[in-house]
RNA sequence: GGAGAGUUGGCAGAGUGGUCGAAUGCGGCGGUCUUGAAAACCGUUGACCUUCACGGGUCCGGGGGUUCGAAUCCCUCACUCUCCGCCA
């Protein structure tokens, strides 16, 4: 969530960056710095009346040791009734403080001056672009024919084991998943990113922290007997291992890198854009998390974006980067770079990875912060970035390098896979 | 799943219902001494809310209660450890 004192002094600004994400901040903000005015008088009258409570409280203590029965029992008398007036006051502080965080929850974060107004996907700025987008043979298919031919991947399997969206990987196929983790791991590692396995499950606290929960508990499984969710991405362990944390300035940048099923529900998802592994409920993604001081998290944005255009690169798929404008922008998200690889077959751009700096936003929820030269304990910025999620890179590996004899594998994989061909 | 013990500042570890935000040690930071370092000695050393400031308030695992007053008593939840059971 946004910084209190951001939106306390800079009102309009606040406004009227949010309305590049189509947000009309101006009833929200308004009531939030009501809300604050009203908590900070309420905070200085209840102190006031605990202050005079402690006083007495002391001085009760002390007529009691010197025996002085009577006078304690004439302060009790005030300290009473002060106590009626301590308990309603911090009761109104408490619904006042409850209503501006409510509010403050539904504020989406602003977005970097760099974004692009507009409304959906179609205004989204394409900002790179590389490699050759490959010329197929005659009888070129979609992955989920190709997937049938080779039995590399069982669609139908999956939807009578468990339902739509969760496919078994088999043979060559699963072989090639461990491959993907192995080399993108790999690559991770070799960048300076420390590898971490985490749970798959998170409880509430965490969903908070890195923005899914209040509002968005529809796209996450939950398993209700123990209260915990199944993780829409790594990113949510990850990032919460620094809930609560104050990291020294020194600590800074903190890469991690992780391995995870991903399980999402897509409630409301239909169509062709489902069809095969272009969206699925369970998934694989290695994700890239950083933590950094806040005059250099843009910096680490690029250098996230570079790890990923190398990824691409070394798989030598066709990729354009292109720049989310305000109204595709996610709700915790200042700026964010989605990269989307060429599917030949299904002739259209796929996204395969999204890198986003979420600035302060997530921090405030989870009060992840580091200590600065001065000592004060000031708000760390988050990122991260998948680094990359499995289906749709498959299903471009698949279309791309299809002919008449077999899939290719890319050079850079094979060392991992220990096949040059699937057939 | 059953029984018991515990959770205090960066760490270790005291704490009788009354001036405890909390002894002490270690660590960290600053200083004295030293050519420099170590040792020794002195000082300092949490977070949050509020205030221009002085100051005031909150926080001893979370939440609730008893009391004029709670780290200390009661309830409840979470977690950790030990033993038993079950188990990849």
């Amino acid at each position: 969530m946004l910084e209190l004192q951001r939106i306390r002094e800079n009102r309009d600004t606040v406004i009227k960056q949010l309305a590049v994400k189509n947000f009309d901040a101006t009833e929200i903000v308004d009531e939030i710095i009501a809300l604050d005015k009203e908590r900070r008088a309420k905070q200085k009258e209840l102190d006031d009346t605990l202050a005079r409570s402690k006083q007495l409280a002391k001085e009760i203590g002390i007529c009691y040791k010197s025996g002085k029965i009577k006078e304690a029992e004439l302060l009790k008398k005030e300290t009473q009734s002060l106590k009626v007036v301590s308990k309603s006051l911090s009761d109104n502080l408490e619904m006042i403080v409850t209503d501006m965080n409510k509010r403050l929850v539904e504020l989406p974060n602003v977005p970097h001056p760099s974004v692009p107004k507009g409304n959906s996907e179609k205004d989204n700025e394409v900002v790179y672009e590389e490699g050759k987008i490959p010329e197929l043979y005659e009888k070129a298919v979609p992955h989920w024919e190709l997937a049938e031919k080779y039995k590399i991947i069982d669609f139908n399997l999956g939807a009578k084991v468990t339902g739509a969206g969760f496919p078994f990987y088999r043979g060559q196929g699963a072989r090639l998943q461990r491959a993907l983790i192995n080399f993108f791991l790999d690559e991770a590692i070799n960048n300076g990113y420390l590898e971490y396995q985490p749970p798959l499950l998170i409880n509430e606290d965490s969903g908070f922290g890195t923005g899914q929960l209040p509002d968005k508990e529809g796209q996450m499984y939950y398993a209700q007997l123990d209260n915990l969710y199944l993780i829409p991405t790594a990113e949510v362990p990850i990032t919460n291992i620094y809930r609560n944390v104050i990291l020294k300035a020194t600590d800074f940048p903190v890469k991690n890198v992780a391995y995870s099923s991903c399980f999402r529900r897509e409630a409301g998802s239909y169509g062709k854009d489902v069809r095969g592994l272009n969206r699925l409920h369970q998934f694989d993604k290695v994700e890239i998390v950083q933590i950094q001081h806040p005059d250099k998290s843009y910096d680490t944005l690029e250098e996230m974006k570079a790890h990923v255009s190398e990824l691409l690169r070394k798989l030598e798929l066709p990729f354009r980067i292109v720049k989310l404008c305000g109204g595709d922008l996610s709700f915790t998200s200042a700026l964010t770079f989605d990269f989307e690889v060429y599917s030949a077959a299904q002739k259209r751009w796929l996204e395969v990875s999204s890198v986003s700096n979420f600035e302060s936003y997530q921090s405030n929820r989870m009060k992840l912060r580091f200590k600065d030269d001065s000592g004060k304990a000031k708000l760390a910025h988050t990122l991260n970035g998948s680094a990359l999620a499995l289906p749709r890179i498959v299903a471009a590996l698949l279309e791309n390098n299809q002919t008449e004899n077999g899939i290719n594998i890319p050079a850079a994989l094979q060392k991992y896979t220990g096949f040059e061909l699937i057939e």
